[in-house]
Parts: C-alpha cells; sequence; structure tokens
DNA sequence: GTCTATAGAGTGATAGAC
DNA sequence: GTCTATCACTCTATAGAC
C-alpha cells in the first residue's frame, strides 16, 4: 500500500474532536478510524498503546497549548492587565465561544478520571496559580488573588456547562465579559 | 424464583449513581445489574425503553428533586434571602460538598446530549429563571438579578467540574461560599 | 534487506436488546 | 440465557523509501 506519510502530530486534533464529542468510552475505535481516516493498524503504528495512549497524547498536547499560550504569559512580568485581558481571549477563541468543551474538564468528570488524574489535575492546578500570579501583580491581595483565580478557573468551566446545555453560547461570552470586568475592576 | 417486590422507584437512586460515575456510556448493563442487584431480565420489565429509558427515568427524578426542594422555594414569596441561603445549603447537600457531580451537566457535555436536550435544557432554564424572581425579590435590578443568576448556576457547575478535576471537594464549598455571600451582600 | 506506514481480516470479550 | 453487533486489539500482508 501506498505510504500517505502522515505524521502522528497532524491526527492529534483530530483526535482530540472524536474524545470531546464523545467522551472516552463513547469514543470507539471506528469513530477514531473515521475521524482520522487512518486504519487500526495506522493508528495502533502511531499509538502502541492503543486508545489509553491517543488520549493521554491528546491531553498533553492540550496541556502544552495551554502551558505556551496561558499559563506562561501569566506567569510572565508583562503588563498583568494585558495578560489576563489577552488570557480571556485566548479562552473565548480556544473554546469557540461556547461552541467547544474541555476535553480536560470533561474526563475529569468521568470515571477516566483515574487513568488521567495526574494531568488533569497539573492543568488546572497550574492555570490557577499562573492567575493567581498575575492577579497579585495587578495589585490584588495575596489570599483575595488565589480565591479569585479559582473562581475565573471554575467560572470558564462552568460557563462550558451550561452554554452546552443550554444550546446557548452567548451564555459563555456573557460569564466570561463577567468574570473578566471583576477582575480587571479589582 | 422468589418475587423480592422490587419497586422501579427503589433502584432509581442506584440507577443515577452508576450514570454519574461512568457517564452515558460507560454505564453498561452489567455495572447496572450489579449495582441495582436486578438481572437484565428484570430491568427490561421495568425499563422496556432499555439504557435510554433508564436514564431518562433518572433525569426526570432529578428534575423533580431539584423542582421541589430548589426551584419552586425559589419561587415563592416567602423571604428571599433564607430562601436563597436554602439554596445554597441544599445544593451543598445534594452534591456532597463537591464529592457527587451533576449527572444533568455531564450528560449535556457528551453526545448523549441531543437524546436528553429537553430535559437538560429545561432544568438549567428553570434554575436560572427561579433564581432570578428571588433575586428581584431581594432588591437586585431586574436585568442584573438575571446575569447574576446565570453565574451563580454555571458557578456551582464549574465548582463541580474544577473539585473533582483538583479531587479537592474544599474547592467546591469555597466556590458556594463566595458565591453566596456575593448574591446576599448585593 | 530493513524500516515505516498502511489496510484490514480475525481475535475473544462484551455490548445492549430481548 | 440467547441473540447479534460491536468492542479494543492483534496480526499478517502489503507498499514504497532507504
Amino acid at each position: 500500500m501506498a505510504r500517505l506519510v502522515s505524521e502522528k502530530a497532524d491526527i492529534i486534533p483530530q483526535l482530540g474532536e472524536v474524545f470531546r464529542e464523545h467522551g472516552y468510552e463513547g469514543a470507539s475505535l471506528a469513530l477514531i478510524s473515521r475521524a482520522t481516516g487512518l486504519g487500526k493498524g495506522s493508528l495502533y503504528h502511531f499509538f502502541p498503546g492503543g486508545k489509553e495512549e491517543m488520549a493521554a497524547t491528546v491531553l498533553a498536547e492540550i496541556d502544552g497549548w495551554f502551558e505556551r499560550h496561558i499559563f506562561a504569559p501569566l506567569r510572565a512580568t508583562d503588563q498583568p492587565r494585558d495578560v489576563i485581558e489577552g488570557m480571556f481571549g485566548a479562552v473565548s477563541d480556544y473554546f469557540r465561544s461556547g461552541r467547544r468543551i474541555c476535553l480536560v474538564g470533561l474526563l475529569g468528570l468521568g470515571d477516566s478520571r483515574d487513568r488521567f488524574a495526574v494531568v488533569i489535575e497539573g492543568y488546572f492546578a497550574r492555570w490557577i496559580t499562573a492567575l493567581e500570579t498575575a492577579l497579585v501583580r495587578l495589585g490584588h491581595a495575596a489570599p483575595r488573588a488565589r480565591e479569585q483565580a479559582e473562581e475565573v478557573v471554575a467560572g470558564i468551566q462552568g460557563a462550558i456547562v451550561l452554554a452546552r446545555a443550554l444550546g446557548s453560547p452567548d451564555t459563555f461570552s456573557r460569564t466570561l465579559a463577567r468574570l473578566k470586568a471583576r477582575m480587571l475592576a479589582g
């Protein structure tokens, strides 16, 4: 057969969307095969560990994206106001203004949580701590800044759940706007 | 075999816990059979529509519980302060201080959303509207009250996601305490 | 020949329906 | 318990790049 030189990296986004839409249990290899256009042979060539390795790879990729585009800037010594505004913009884009769900949050809710507990926990813990750092730089008092960071991260997750449940992406945008305004106001 | 007079109503809570822990796809009939102590025959006797009817029944039961214990009191003409405080207490108890997840939110995130869209949407829509009513009675301005109600419901869902992901029920309690304080303060 | 990427038949186990 | 369909996964067979 022809070597159509697929690269592992190219199929990770498609893999991510399958897990997002169907969850870990619901993402069958048949669905994955269809979504990626790859046969089982190719899938197991790229991911010898099977479905678990596929999901772990997707989670690592998501974690890396957030680390680069959101967490690291929050920790940087830039203008805190700008990086916090940047975070809300990047989050809104990433979650397609409420039309896309958070795979990390979804896997955390299910019984697949145990398999990926370390990554899931690390993702949210680093997000909260990075945002806390930026809020302290903005001038918020230290203990209050952590509470606010926790509230923003929870608020974003809740906005995703609610927007999906109501079939109303607007709910997501409104919630993010409120959270942003409250953070920047003090 | 003996008739152990199981009643349909008796197994719904156990059914609910299976769906909560494993999701719709992950809740296999084998798991359900084990959790309820009922054979497949009995399960199909109670739920001729199979798994879908089981989940629908559980959702209806949850919806009814919230309607009676949370939504209706919020709409009542009682002291708004007391009913809002009551809501936070009931929610905290229901979600076992962050150790139990929201099945309605979970099903809303997955692809099982479409099957149950009407119930899922109604649950959140009625919650927001009922809370809005109470907030208006508390003295909040009408358009702002709806925004705040939306924020509280989203915040509770986010607190559940975050507490589960971090393996930290405290996160849930802290978030609820903050939301309550903000609502009652103005 | 060796290595990598591919397709897909075939494995036993288990799914949900009845 | 019995049914069929589908599950995750294994394995063999290929093709082309070196």
